[in-house]
DNA sequence: ACCCAGGCGGGCG
DNA sequence: CGCCCGCATGGG
């Protein structure tokens, strides 16, 4: 069952969960418990933090520990992150703010979903699409008396029997063929599972070819499915606020952007970027 | 009424 | 290559 604990530094379960990853939109985050409970395959997981952002601990009622230190990404350095990012006035706030926000190592499929969902959309239909999805496709999980207590998050097999209708009716408006195209392909033609190991350049080029994936989703798929901190999604909020606190609120290329936080936030851009995306919004 | 949201594919020059 | 357009839907 659960009752294990895991000690925490620097890590913030709130601002995780808030700040618009792929598991914040079908996870269940209760603010004043200060707790969160998700399904993932098979098993439940439940989730309270204690203590403070700085040193807490995470207390596991139902789920495995390496499993959410994995997820949450628990051993990663972020002392040591804040200082290679933490370049100027601007992101000592955000970073001082969202103290203890982490990047979330979220499954490649759910992700590759979650950011198809995501184009021209936003975090709170993105979340509502996403949980209709799961409501409608996924597979029920029952407890001893066969009630329905939980569905997994559906496979890119199982969303190959969604019609476009169907899709429609989850509220996933025109992206209903990608998610069917993405389902199929991902099924027939692509193991997202067998990706892991590639360059970051050649990855995104293999995610590229899923219809309705392009250069940002890519990146957000790359970062948020595969862990790759190289990458740097640039969103409207981003290339906004990017542009506002560097650029003296100019219009820039997204490609300049890019080349931009490659040379000032390095091999740690990701987390740069969540910390600009959160920031940028927040502190507007 | 109009604009916007964690953009993308396709068509055109 | 770059530019421009349409795309569903709900909220401000």
């Amino acid at each position: 069952m659960g009752g294990s604990v895991i000690n925490t530094n620097l890590f913030s379960l709130r601002h995780t969960f808030e700040s618009g990853q792929p598991l914040t939109f079908f996870a269940d985050y209760n603010r004043s418990r200060n707790a969160i409970s998700y399904q993932e395959g098979n098993s439940m997981f439940d989730i309270k933090m204690v203590g403070s952002a700085e040193k807490g601990r995470l207390v596991l009622n139902a789920g495995k520990a390496d499993g959410v230190r994995r997820r949450f990404r628990l051993d990663d350095d972020m002392q040591g992150i804040y200082g290679r990012i933490n370049t100027d006035p601007f992101m000592d706030r955000a970073i001082r703010r969202y103290s203890g926000m982490r990047l979330t190592v979220n499954d490649p499929w759910e992700t590759t979903l979650v950011f198809i969902i995501s184009q021209l959309n936003n975090l709170k239909r993105i979340r509502l699409i996403t949980r209709n999805i799961i409501e409608r496709f996924g597979t029920p999980i029952k407890d001893e008396d066969g009630r329905v207590v939980a569905r997994s998050f559906p496979t890119s097999e199982d969303l190959m029997e969604a019609t476009e209708k169907e899709l429609r009716e989850c509220n996933a408006g025109f992206r209903d063929k990608y998610i069917r195209s993405a389902a199929e392909y991902c099924t027939n033609n692509l193991d997202l599972y067998r990706l892991r190991g590639k360059s970051y350049h050649a990855l995104k080029e293999e995610l590229m070819t899923i219809s309705g994936v392009g250069d940002k989703v890519a990146d957000c798929i790359a970062l948020m499915g595969y862990g790759r901190l190289e990458a740097f999604p640039i969103d409207v909020w981003v290339k906004r606020t990017l542009e506002r606190i560097y650029f003296k609120g100019r219009k820039r290329p997204v490609k300049q952007l890019h080349r931009f936080v490659d040379e000032r936030f390095g091999d740690m851009k990701g987390y740069a970027q969540q910390y600009i995306f959160w920031g940028g919004r927040m502190m507007a």
